[in-house]
DNA sequence: TAATTTTGTTTAATCGATTAAACAAATCAG
DNA sequence: CTGATTTGTTTAATCGATTAAACAAAATTA
């Protein structure tokens, strides 16, 4: 990589100082510098097609103008829209970001954090992990501006942007109770993890609000290394009963694509023979042959809002804002009959 | 934000220059330090909490450990999943990777390299969109490492890691042409870009390798910018003639993804109307009623391989390596019939 | 014991940009 | 015409780490 031009290459040329030329590039001093000087200056610098070493401005401005972003695995679609948006938003700030993917693996999660700081980000937008709280915590002492996304701790004053996971699944599940179903069922993770907590109380709650009751076999918490396997043996498990379940709500995206595939090679009529609704908007839930009901995640205005949150704080806002975003139920054809099969029943 | 704990903090409490604290921590003149010593460096260092000032570091080394990732869009599965793996891959070797979406846009990558370059990455890895040679060639002649993936141009001689574009649509053409189908229709898009350009290519030779003849009409190329309206209304014009076709090829996996909604929506008998075939792998691909016959692109080995290119390069490796990797064709449903169907054709 | 080598550590320059402060020259006010 | 301002530019310190070179003290060799 041959050496690349720096300010002094520009001065040397035009024949005055690195700090005028400083002063020219960033429109510092207007009107106090010669034009014909500055003009030349800048004339030179296209030139020689010099551009600023943000290193070097980094180290002396202590300002990066990045942003570290940690999601659980950017090859999710949840997390690349995140990533998206959040791109977006901070390109129009002019911060850059860097992303990492934690995994839900607490190790993982602490060397990236561990990276971004080395890195001097200047602030953090985190999918927290299980068991990551204490990384928080540390974070909030270092006093490095962060902001949490679709999971967050509620015994932990931070900035956040989440959605209200328990009104979602109350929601949910309600709608499923309307629609006649009496034996609802939920594949979620087995976790500390507030959100699916939230979402699971959300199920426990709306099930007792309806007068069923809520029976804790139908409530599978799988483990969250191994969702393909844990997803077939739950929903085996849910529906090898004297009385299978009739509905059945998937926690998170990946646990609905891998349950799809399996109640398709199961032959299951959907929503006759069993009823489903997802959390998440993916491609895949359209092309299921009966299209999700979903619990449709802001994606938008929780990656916007994050970014926003991030960028005051870095710009010194001390605030602390704490958002749950409302869900909206989107009703399709898994979880409506056609007249004659809600006769039948 | 306080202040962050520097070199000359532990250096002051333990009463020794920064430069002792910096030959300790780093492991340098091992042997010629008083283990005393070294021992009460790390023990403040890790005391103080101390971590390196990286941008302070890079400035001197002149080296960022970063690799700048240029991808069309992040949200896209392919993009998302490739990141993911050229993320793994460079942490291995201690990288971070900073990522933006071109958007298919000239201004959005030049904008992006150039915000790359400034933030001096020691690489990038592109996957560069239409009318992007130049700014290749103007990477080329900076010096600047990079690796080029899925995309490249063939006039240019650069690092690549793409895939046999043209092999992989003659062997999907070739597999739908062995099923009995006749009238083989491909949506792609309208590019300059050198891989669709490929797909085309295989497309077209492979109809008349078999004697069928390429009937252009049957060839649709839709605009980038939209692709939701281009490909109903591809499908549309393709199914709408007294010859209609009997089978499909997707080119991309958004082309895909619209094109299997708007044909639950027209209510086609897959593969009985129609058989269809779709480049990559996605989780909706599955769970189309009849899962899609699909060209598996070996993202890993592309991650991995453009990795380990770049890395190569950046370490100065000046050995110009170009590869087609080969894809392989996933048979399913949505191009097997059954024997009845077969019959009645 | 003097010269040499080894051990252990410091000094100081450097990376490239920023910016307060200093300075010289030109212009102005009285 | 002189002192005060204004204009235009430079000097030099700084950010935090790295590292070649210098240096002092201790150990070894002759």
């Amino acid at each position: 990589m041959q050496k690349r031009i720096s300010l002094k290459d520009i001065a040397d040329k035009v024949g005055v100082s690195t700090a005028l030329v400083s002063y020219v590039l960033n429109n510092k001093k207007e009107g106090r510098i010669k034009k014909s000087v500055a003009d030349r200056i800048k004339e030179v610098a296209v030139e020689l097609n010099y551009r600023t070493n943000q290193i070097a401005r980094s180290l002396k401005t202590n300002k990066t103008f990045t942003i570290g972003l940690v999601v659980a695995d950017i090859s999710n679609p949840f997390s690349s829209g995140l990533a998206r948006i959040i791109e977006d938003e901070a390109e129009k700030k002019n911060y850059t970001v860097i992303f990492g993917s934690s995994d839900e693996n607490v190790a993982r999660s602490e060397k990236l954090i561990d990276t971004f700081i080395t890195r001097q980000v200047d602030g953090l937008i985190i999918a927290p992990g299980e068991n990551s709280a204490s990384q928080i915590l540390s974070l909030q002492q270092q006093h490095i501006p962060f902001v949490l996304v679709d999971r967050y701790f509620p015994d932990i004053k931070t900035n956040y942007v989440a959605l209200d996971n328990y009104e979602a699944s109350l929601s949910a599940i309600h709608h499923l109770v309307d629609q006649g179903y009496k034996r609802i069922g939920m594949i979620s993770f087995n976790t500390s993890l507030f959100n699916i907590q939230e979402r699971n109380r959300g199920y426990i709650s709306a099930l007792e609000k309806s007068g069923l009751h809520f029976n804790s076999d139908l409530l599978i918490e799988i483990n969250i290394g191994d969702i393909k396997a844990g997803v077939e043996n739950a929903i085996d498990s849910l529906l090898a009963t004297s009385q299978p379940i009739d509905a059945l709500l998937f926690a998170t995206n990946a646990i609905a694509t891998h349950g799809l595939k399996h109640i398709y090679k199961l032959n299951l009529k959907v929503p006759g023979e069993l009823a489903l609704v997802s959390f998440d908007k993916t491609d895949a839930l359209d092309l299921f042959y009966a299209p999700l009901t979903y619990i449709n995640q802001p994606l938008p205005e929780m990656g916007r809002l994050a970014t926003k949150l991030l960028i005051d704080a870095i710009e010194g806002n001390e605030e602390i804002t704490q958002l749950n975003l409302p869900a909206k139920l989107v009703v399709r054809a898994s979880t409506v009959m056609d007249k004659d099969e809600r006769f039948s029943r």
